[in-house]
DNA sequence: CATGCACGCTCAATCGATTTAGCAACATTG
DNA sequence: CAATGTTGCTAAATCGATTGAGCGTGCATG
């Protein structure tokens, strides 16, 4: 039966809860928040105002709290999207693994708009946080920057920046592996392997750079050409990939790199119209579990979420990350075999 | 250059800017958060002190601004998962609309946990939201009477409770709709109709309970007898919908109604290595653009998470909503045809 | 009986920004 | 020249919780 007994509509506060338990508002405050047996308060006076207070309602103003605090234990985190389960992976694993630490995690999604995802830090170095975490930003370094001037600790997540420690996965490696594949199922299935397509991403993204490098790579290992004009770097909404395919033809049998799950929403919806079904194969960046299914599909990379958040904590915890750090965690390849049934 | 020119690693305080400006702590502060025309400061004065902030990279403590204002203008949101599209979209869609009201979002993911809805609820009234939405709680009635009683507003969504008003889908529609289309296909594809299987979802959960109703409704319509044995309710995790399947035979040619994408996952999972595929029918509530694609999968009820945050947010400007409102919005179901090509 | 100490508390300053009240200087008006 | 108004600012109280310093009482000890 909470409730504040029908006077004022307001919160009830430390001055409040005193008055009722006809006590002062320090013995309240140390009371409520663990310290009363430090300040030799007697266990008689304590029940009686954690009592009050539950049968008041009462809930500790963290504004005022922190201010007159040190520390606000808040760690902040931008992401671009939910839509996605690498970063929805990211944004639930980052709030359980800050909560384990006591730390209170404010995590928001800034549509990959670069003046939203400054604005956004800006916001959480206003709410005091106490460490950043800049996941996929467009520009990380100007808000690295920024948080350095206002004392915030940054450090960068999946995409990486010059000014911060950075963790995020080995995009040439797993890129690598990822078309060592598709070439490979694309020669079992066809014979003949024409160049692959690289379809989705940005062409002055760190990441998409990377996985065009690994892509290179295999095509060299295996003797391949491969065409420039088969790169398609559109950004990494749907539309974009699908914009980007129209008016192409696919007229001979061929394997397709899918850089994002999101990216391959847009490529399977163009080809759903266009393309004989049976002549093409897909590999794709990221994990997603019906993406898994789709017949075409020979594997996914995923990338190792728990693992990128183990070490991003632990430079969290640690005293020091050093602004030119790289970390770079291996990619987990998921072949898929067309014997998956679910045809 | 942002930076405080080598003194103190602190931040800088409007006393700072003060001392540096030669001017006084009240003038700093109106100018910064932009009353200064109002309080009759000369542009002069306003100029300069704006340069000083921006070298010194002044950020203004939200902590202390709020406390001393009588508004902190953040609206809470908890949900329980980022691992599907419709939450995603939820939170997704949530902070674009709060932003776009220049209310302040956090959102935060409590794993479907009631303890920690609970104690996520509790955090997010210390940090001084004004409004809590409680999506997808176990307990939301829990939440309100303790919200209530600090004097914060509550709107449910998702999951509807009796003490805040309730924004969500007509499940029981969306569900029988779902349910014809199911017995249509497989009667289509396969002449006989046994009872349909309803799988995923909590037996005290309200959507589930009402989307059993339609489930049953649209038996009778089609003077079908359904078998309590094939209603399997294990909860939502993929892994429980897999457990609940274990030892099942799946002998003749039967439709499925799958209780969310997440449940799919473990249901897909099980018919992949456990039946022929090409004898079973499946819908689905809640939409996923890859699992759309599954060859088997007749229809998927898309929820309407932009018409339910419209609604949401309705409420929010609103002066009153009342605990008993229960808006309830019609879903979208979307017909997947077998010559969606993607096979 | 004076001294010391443990106990159980209270006082008051403090965190940083906001805001009401008001002051000094100057200009304008009657 | 006095009264009045305008301009451009400052002083100080305030929001609610925290915390170092300190006060009064009672009991044990020498």
């Amino acid at each position: 039966m909470a409730g504040n007994g029908g006077n004022s509509s307001r919160r009830p506060t430390i001055y409040d809860l005193a008055q009722i338990a006809g006590s002062s508002p320090s013995a309240v405050s140390s009371i409520l928040n663990g310290t009363w047996k430090k300040r030799r308060i007697s266990s008689r006076t304590a029940e009686k105002v954690m009592k009050i207070a539950a049968e008041q309602g009462y809930a500790v103003n963290l504004q005022a709290s922190m201010l007159r605090r040190e520390r606000s234990h808040i760690i902040g985190m931008i992401v671009p999207k939910y839509d996605n389960r690498y970063f929805g992976a990211i944004a639930e694993k980052f709030e359980e693994m800050a909560r384990a630490r006591d730390l209170f995690p404010v995590v928001t999604c800034t549509q990959r708009d670069p003046e939203l995802e400054f604005e956004a830090a800006r916001e959480l170095v206003s709410y005091q946080a106490e460490t950043l975490v800049v996941t996929g930003a467009t520009d990380p370094d100007r808000i690295a920057e920024f948080c350095a001037a206002a004392g915030v600790r940054t450090i960068n997540l999946d995409l990486p920046g010059s000014k911060a420690p950075s963790v995020l996965s080995d995009n040439f490696g797993g890129a690598r592996d990822l078309t060592r594949l598709i070439i490979t199922r694309t020669k079992q299935d066809f014979g003949a392997v024409p160049p692959l397509w690289f379809i989705g991403g940005r062409s002055h993204d760190h990441n998409t750079m990377e996985r065009l490098r690994g892509f290179r790579i295999a095509h060299q290992e295996a003797g391949l050409t491969l065409s420039e004009d088969r790169i398609l770097m559109p950004g990494y909404s749907p539309d974009n990939a699908f914009a980007a395919l129209e008016g192409r033809e696919f007229t001979q049998s061929c394997g397709i790199f899918v850089n994002s799950t999101i990216s391959m929403e847009g490529v399977v919806r163009w080809l759903t119209g266009n393309v004989a079904m049976d002549r093409v194969r897909l590999g794709c960046f990221d994990w997603d579990p019906f993406a898994a299914l789709l017949p075409q599909n020979v594997g996914m990379a995923e990338q190792d979420v728990p693992a990128m958040l183990a070490r991003l904590f632990q430079i969290v915890s640690s005293a020091e990350g050093n602004p030119s750090d790289r970390i770079e965690l291996p990619c987990i390849l998921r072949p898929l075999s067309p014997q998956r049934g679910f045809i």
